[in-house]
DNA sequence: AATTAGCACTCTTGCATGTTGAGTGCTAAT
DNA sequence: ATTAGCACTCAACATGCAAGAGTGCTAATT
């Protein structure tokens, strides 16, 4: 399937990609010869062109046009070409300092996470709230707000909040509050949510209540709107492969939806994934392609990061910059959720 | 300015806005005639046509076309012809309905309120979450994550939590943690920013930089991420007027962008505001109109809602759809924050 | 056997031209 | 005040033509 190619092949193939990527037009085989300065004739160029084309790396949109990658010449380019990317020194200089210039909070880093992989990639980026698989009861506080409202607030592992309202039948006053969330706080506090609800104790009905409202705020349901955060999608519909409407909505309809993000790859933490054209999956994004990474400690808490973009992306930067962030968000993970 | 018309010229005007609004089409003279029912000779349409182009209130595109509305003509259709618009009595009972069912919690109405403008208008909303004026502290929290690693939970008036880690010179346990907060929560709980800064108190260092990120957390900066909630943008992009690539991103950018949100107009609870145009103030979004309200409680808890569309949008849905969220999205911050 | 010069061929792009139909604006009649 | 009627304008579409870009192939060259 995924033939080897002559050296000569692989050049042309590359430097037919990087320039379409530049360019956005297709690439002669003249033009070509002009960037690469290889001591061929243009003929040349076109009868591996042509070789290429047959082996499916390359196509062209009409017949007296110059060629253009096809997924598969994009796959080959990124797995076979571009080898370990790594972004230069002074860029991740300056992201490092970004990061530790930020407040200690994970709002905060995803935002500037989702920031510099957009302006780096120049492609719509997005991050997802690490999802801790088993979160453990941190601490445990009610409120009272009004008379016959209360506020539940619980933190967990790591520095995550919940809250929730919790409209009572009959008044309740602060001390009696303070009196029940000491003692949840005593029974439950190191536990997870599946240890709080199999511990039998003896329990007053609002006690059972609230109980029931904790454990439901632990169990970790699919991502609520405030666990993503996304950014650059202006910039990607600069590009021209986004001139038609239809394919600007399809991709700003993926961008947004939440369907979309649950069923994202799902690799482990570590590597980066790179998706291009939809791959089969993804009908209406055809024409984007994605790279992403998880993030966090594997097996505990990890969450998803990448950017969306046309086919016709700057793999190399993207991949880069998607890994470099990657690692610093998985290391601010681990230092604030501790071992 | 804005000249009385007469009474078929305001019956000429309101049909041509209400088609264009509903087929994107230039109205002809003949066309008009045939929806309106009108008992007179296409060319009687015509001279009043004419006349209403001469106010200002019509315009047509090129000599042998139709006529559009012009941002005056919407100006004078929303203010004279529509009248007081009610949203029908089972849409108001349906999305009354969602509301009670949802959970007792600000995020989730938001979503809500954007969902449900998104639908009923076809343009894009966005409501932002009401901003306390002076809250007031409920209680403070400080929980150990680890040995050198804090966090501080700031519960305020409304249910409103705010959170933030704080790294530590030395380690500190929570026994020690529980008494400041004790201390804390005595001296500051019922206060506001500005009197907790003010009150001198004999405090530790430590107890110092607690209380000054406490004062940072209740002053309300500008607009975090999480405060504003949006939906409907792929809906918006379908229409007919953002199919050039420009267009479509103006818009987008400004719906994202936050310098946008906090420009936006400052009026009153209880109104609805409608910007037409971009009327001047916002130059990139000059084929987009704004319907626009405030809700909570003036002078004291408030946020902005509103929806984003074309000029050409369906108005009386918008203000209906924009004034009935509004006042429920009112009565629920009263309840929650009480008087 | 690999490379290349050269040329025929294809297809886009731009421009000019003509035609049709929709719709207006105006005038003169009602 | 209204309207019939007609001249006029303009977008939209089709057609034809010329230029240019680029390929594919063949035959000659190294």
């Amino acid at each position: 399937m995924m033939a080897d190619l002559t050296l000569r092949q692989q050049s042309i193939l590359g430097i037919v990609i990087r320039t379409y990527i530049a360019t956005a037009q297709p690439v002669s085989s003249k033009a070509l010869l002009e960037l690469s300065g290889l001591e061929f004739s243009s003929a040349t160029i076109r009868n591996e062109m042509a070789v290429l084309e047959d082996l499916g790396y390359l196509t062209h949109p009409h017949t007296s046009a110059g060629r253009i990658p096809t997924d598969k010449g994009y796959r080959y380019f990124v797995e076979r070409l571009l080898g370990d990317v790594v972004l230069p020194l002074d860029e991740r200089k300056t992201i490092r300092h970004q990061f530790h210039q930020a407040r200690l909070e994970m709002g905060q880093w995803m935002q500037l996470a989702a920031t510099v992989m957009a302006r780096t990639s120049r492609g719509a980026s997005l991050i997802t709230a690490p999802q801790i698989e088993q979160p453990i009861l941190k601490h445990i506080e009610l409120i009272s707000t009004q008379p016959k409202l209360i506020l539940l607030v619980l933190v967990l592992q790591g520095g995550v909040v919940r809250q929730q309202m919790i409209a009572l039948r009959e008044p309740m006053d602060q001390v009696a509050l303070s009196q029940t969330a000491a003692f949840l706080n005593a029974q439950y506090t190191g536990l997870n949510a599946v240890a709080i609800r199999s511990k039998s104790l003896e329990l007053s009905d609002f006690e059972i209540e609230v109980m029931r409202i904790m454990v439901g705020l632990m169990s970790s349901e699919s991502h609520h709107a405030a666990d993503v955060v996304r950014d650059g999608l202006t910039g990607v519909l600069r590009e021209p492969e986004f001139g038609n409407q239809s394919d600007a909505r399809a991709l700003v309809s993926a961008f947004e939806s939440p369907v979309f993000l649950n069923g994202l790859i799902d690799a482990p933490v570590g590597t980066v994934q790179v998706v291009i054209g939809g791959e089969g999956r993804w009908r209406e994004l055809s024409s984007c392609s994605m790279v992403l990474a998880r993030y966090g400690t594997e097996g505990f808490a990890t969450g998803l990061l990448g950017v969306l973009g046309p086919t016709r992306m700057p793999y190399d930067r993207a991949i880069g910059t998607v890994r470099y962030v990657a690692e610093l968000m998985s290391t601010m993970v681990g230092e604030i959720y501790g071992e």
